[in-house]
DNA sequence: GTTGTTATCAACCAATCGGTTGAGAAAGGG
DNA sequence: CCCTTTCTCAACCGATTGGTTGATAACAAC
């Protein structure tokens, strides 16, 4: 995985496991044992499972007693639909946009046939990652 | 990875060398050798990266001559916007309702220290909200 | 046909992932 | 003090990942 913050958020959640401890702490703050008590895996496993959440940022953990109660955080969530949503809403108003060129080509149908020539790339996000 | 669409698609964006061909797809559908260009690695490691996004429903591909133009679907980012937003805001609901109750108690010990100092057993909330 | 371009398939490799078991740390209660 | 509960750390293991190189398929152009 690389180590940027992105990346180990999207990795976090790319486990079933993972995904359903976020929907349980989203109700309420738990344990590791609470949180183990359902799967069919180790307590170890699932402690591993909570390390990958609170390195990723979407858990924090304090202390009561022996316990170490997780809570669930929502910035870095935040962040993720962020990312996401900007590439839809991109990727949709360029469709939008095309939709509304092949509708004018409609009306121009007397007309030559429109050459659309689109060699515009930009990146302003992650630039190219490191062999 | 787990084999279901979520897993899929989390798996697929956890790469910075996917969101970056994710996020010029957004601008413009483009070929595998396009894709490849800006990236110091070959154009078979690009291929497999567009295998899992395709595999994930991210992406789609045409067929033009030799090339095989990929064009960025929208669908399965909904779909994650959708799951990573839902337990965003039951968790942002559960602090909201925490924070009034809190509100609540501090009215309560207020009004106890106006009637009569007395100590009682509320240590039990850790519901500090984190820097 | 032959040549050139574009992209995928196949085999390989080091590193990482998700699980296991066993040991031990940290805290409270007898 | 010892004993129990709760949780993490360490070592190990098989499967998967992300890259490589080489071969090959599919198509255009000559």
């Amino acid at each position: 995985m690389a180590d940027d913050q992105l990346s180990r958020a999207f990795t976090a959640l790319a486990d079933p496991t993972r995904r359903d401890i976020v929907a349980r702490l989203s109700l309420a703050d738990a344990t590791p044992g609470q949180l183990a008590e359902p799967f069919a895996m180790s307590l170890q496993a699932v402690s591993k499972h909570l390390k990958v959440l609170e390195e990723a940022g979407l858990i924090s953990r304090t202390r009561d007693a022996q316990r170490r109660p997780c809570h669930l955080e929502t910035a870095v969530l935040d962040e993720m639909t962020a990312w996401v949503d900007r590439y839809r809403r991109s990727a949709e108003e360029r469709f939008r946009r095309l939709d509304a060129v092949l509708a004018a080509m409609d009306d121009d149908v007397q007309d030559d046939e429109l050459q659309d020539n689109h060699e515009d790339q930009q990146d302003e996000d992650e630039g190219a990652p490191s062999p």
